[in-house]
RNA sequence: GGCCCUGUCGUCUAGUUUGGUUAGGACGGCGCACUUUCAAUGCGCUAACAUAGGUUCAAAUCCUAUCAGGGCCGCCA
C-alpha cells in the first residue's frame, strides 16, 4: 500500500483568482513537496451556468506565474485523467445511484418553484432559512414521501429529478481537522444536500468525494467556509464505503478585509486601491479588467512569500523565505486558526525586500516592459546600470520608471520653486562659470566631475550645500534620485550642460 | 435565528501542549542619527493578552460563564 501524499487544488473556473485561492494553492504545493508527494490541479466546472470563457487558462497562467506548477492537471494530464469534472460527468451517476440503492440518498422531483414555496412558507423570524431536511422532506415530492408506484411512474416519464443525500437522525459526525482539532456536528441540523443535479452533473458535494477518492487524495485543504458542509462529505465517504481512504482535512483560515471585518473581496481591492487577484482578469462579459498583483508590479516570489506568511510562520521570526525554504520548513500545524486581515503595506514591504535582493540583470527583463510601455528609448546595459542605482527606492516595478525616467529623457517638469527659494545672482554666476569650464574635466566620470565642481565652488566662495540641490533639480527635475554627480556621469556631458542651460534660462 | 469556527499591539504574529518572560519579532506610525534631495540604513519610541469569575504562592497559558467578530444555511463552488 502506497502512502504517497497527494493533494489537490480544485477551483471553479468562474473568474479571477483570489489571494485566498493562491494561498490555498501554495499550502497545497508546500505540503505536497515537503512530503515528497504530488500536487494535482482539478477543475471543478460542474456548474454549466457559471461557465466563463478563458477562466481555466487564466488559472493555469496564474499558477505558472507563481511558480506553483501542478504535477497533474488538465493540460498536463496524468494517471487519473481527465482532470476536468465536466469530462468526468459519466462517472458520478453510478455512485449517486449506489447511494439511492443503499437508502442513503433519494430522488427529489421538486421544481425550483416548489422549493421556493416551501422556503417562503416555512420562513419565520426564528427560522429565516428553512432547509430541505429530515423535518421537511416528508412534505416534499421525493422518493421518500411518494408511493413507490408514483416514483416509478415519474421516473419513466423522465420527470426531471435530483438526488439528495438522506441525512440520518440523531447522529454526531466528527472528524479531526489538521489545524482545528476535533469538530462535531449534529446530523439533525444538516440538510439533505443535492448530490446530483437535474442536468446529470454532480454538485460539489458528490464530485469532491468521488474525485478525491478516485484520485487517491490523502490530504484536503480548503477554505474555512467549507466547514459547515463537512458532515455531508464525511457521511458520503462512509456511505460509499471508502471511509478508510478518506483524506485528512484542513480548513484554512480566511483572508479578511483590512478595514472592518469579513472576507476579503474583489470589491475591497477596488475600494481601497490594491489588487486582490493574482493577475489581471478581464471579464469577457463586461470587458472590465481587474488589476492583478503581477501587473501592479509584484515579483511572484515576493507575492508567494507574503501569502505564505499570511497565516503561517516558522516560529523563528524569519520572514523572507525562498520557495525551496518554504517547502522545507512548512508544516500544517503551524498554520494559524484565526482569519488574517490583509495588509497591503506589508505586501509592498515584501516586494521591496525582493527587489533589493534580486540581481540587476534579473530585474532588467522585468523592468524593461514598463519603460517600453511609456515609449522611453532604452539600451539594456544602460538600463541595467540605472536599475542598480535606483532599486533601493523602488517598491513596485513601475516605480523604476518614475525613479529612472530622467536618466533617459530630459525632464519636462522642473521643480523651479525649490531652486528659486534660495536663488541669487551669485549662484547663477557659479553655474555659468562651471558650465563654461566643463570641457576642462579630464574624464567624464563622477569623481572627476565632483572634483572639478568643488574647485569652481571655492573660486566663488560658495558652499556645496548651497548649489547641490539646484543642480539636482536641474538634472532630475525634482528632489529625488541617487547621487547627483553619478547622474551627471550617466547622462553625459552634453546632456548635463543642456539641462543646466535650459533651467538657467527659466530662472 | 440555528449550527460551526475564531479571539495577544492599528495589522501579521511568537509565546498556550509542559502556569513563573521587562509579553518577543515584523509591518505601519512617530522621533533621532546619517545625508546632497528622495530613498536606504542604524537606533529609539509607540502599542496588545476581549471581559468577569475561579484554581494557584503565581494565569496570556488551566477551568467556567459571558462578550465580540467571522463563516455557512442554493439543482454555486
Amino acid at each position: 500500500m502506497s502512502n504517497k501524499v497527494r493533494v489537490r487544488f480544485a477551483p471553479s473556473p468562474t473568474g479571477g483568482l483570489h489571494l485566498g485561492g493562491v494561498r490555498t494553492i501554495l499550502y497545497n504545493y508546500l505540503f505536497a513537496h515537503h512530503h515528497g508527494g504530488e500536487f494535482v490541479l482539478r477543475i471543478e466546472d460542474t456548474d454549466q451556468n457559471r461557465y466563463v470563457e478563458g477562466a481555466e487558462q487564466y488559472i493555469v497562467d496564474c499558477l505558472k506565474w507563481c511558480g506553483l506548477i501542478p504535477d497533474e492537471s488538465p493540460e498536463k494530464g496524468g494517471p487519473y485523467a481527465p482532470y476536468r469534472q465536466s469530462e468526468r460527468k459519466h462517472l458520478y451517476y453510478e455512485y449517486a445511484q449506489k447511494l439511492v440503492d443503499a437508502g442513503h440518498a433519494y430522488y427529489a422531483f421538486d421544481t425550483t418553484n416548489e422549493l421556493e414555496n416551501m422556503r417562503n412558507q416555512l420562513r419565520t423570524d426564528t427560522n429565516p432559512n428553512p432547509q430541505y431536511d429530515s423535518n421537511t422532506r416528508q412534505q416534499m415530492r421525493n422518493s421518500l414521501s411518494l408511493p413507490a408506484e408514483e416514483v416509478v411512474d415519474l421516473l419513466e416519464k423522465k420527470t426531471p429529478y435530483v438526488i439528495r443525500i438522506k441525512m440520518p437522525q440523531n447522529q454526531t459526525v466528527s472528524f479531526t481537522d489538521m489545524i482545528r482539532g476535533e469538530i462535531h456536528f449534529d446530523t439533525n441540523l444538516v440538510d439533505d444536500k443535492v448530490l446530483l443535479k437535474a442536468d446529470g452533473m454532480p454538485t460539489y458535494h458528490l464530485a469532491v468525494v468521488v474525485d478525491d477518492y478516485l484520485m487517491k487524495i490523502t490530504h484536503a485543504f480548503r477554505g474555512e467556509e467549507w466547514l459547515p458542509s463537512a458532515p455531508v462529505h464525511l457521511l458520503l465517504w462512509e456511505y460509499l464505503g471508502w471511509k478508510d481512504n478518506m483524506p485528512q482535512w484542513a480548513h484554512l483560515p480566511l483572508i479578511l478585509k483590512p478595514d472592518g471585518n469579513g472576507k476579503l473581496s474583489k470589491r475591497d481591492g477596488d475600494r481601497l486601491g490594491f489588487p486582490v487577484f493574482a493577475m489581471d482578469w478581464k471579464d469577457p462579459k463586461t470587458n472590465d479588467t481587474t488589476t492583478g498583483f503581477k501587473e501592479r508590479g509584484f515579483l511572484p516570489e515576493a507575492f508567494v512569500n507574503m501569502l505564505a506568511l499570511l497565516g503561517w510562520n516558522d516560529g523563528t521570526g524569519q520572514e523572507i523565505f525562498s520557495l525551496d525554504e518554504l517547502v522545507q520548513k512548512f508544516s500544517i500545524d503551524r498554520v494559524h486558526k484565526g482569519g488574517a486581515k490583509f495588509d497591503y503595506e506589508k505586501a509592498k514591504w515584501f516586494n521591496h525586500q525582493y527587489i533589493q535582493h534580486t540581481a540587476d540583470d534579473k530585474l532588467l527583463p522585468l523592468v524593461k516592459p514598463y519603460f517600453e510601455k511609456e515609449q522611453i528609448p532604452i539600451d539594456d546595459s544602460y538600463l541595467q546600470k540605472v536599475i542598480g542605482l535606483i532599486k533601493e527606492r523602488c517598491t513596485l516595478l513601475p516605480d523604476f520608471v518614475q525613479q529612472g525616467r530622467f536618466f533617459f529623457v530630459t525632464p519636462q517638469h522642473i521643480d523651479l520653486p525649490s531652486i528659486q527659494a534660495k536663488w541669487d545672482e551669485k549662484k547663477r554666476q557659479f553655474f555659468e562659470s562651471w558650465l563654461a569650464g566643463l570641457d576642462g574635466i579630464g574624464s567624464w566620470e563622477h569623481t572627476a566631475i565632483e572634483q572639478h565642481f568643488n574647485g569652481v565652488l571655492d573660486q566663488h566662495g560658495l558652499k556645496k550645500g548651497d548649489v547641490l540641490l539646484p543642480l539636482r533639480v536641474m538634472l532630475v527635475g525634482g528632489k529625488f534620485g541617487p547621487g547627483v554627480f553619478i547622474i551627471a556621469e550617466m547622462i553625459g556631458k552634453a546632456e548635463t550642460a543642456l539641462r543646466i542651460t535650459n533651467v538657467l534660462s527659466q530662472l
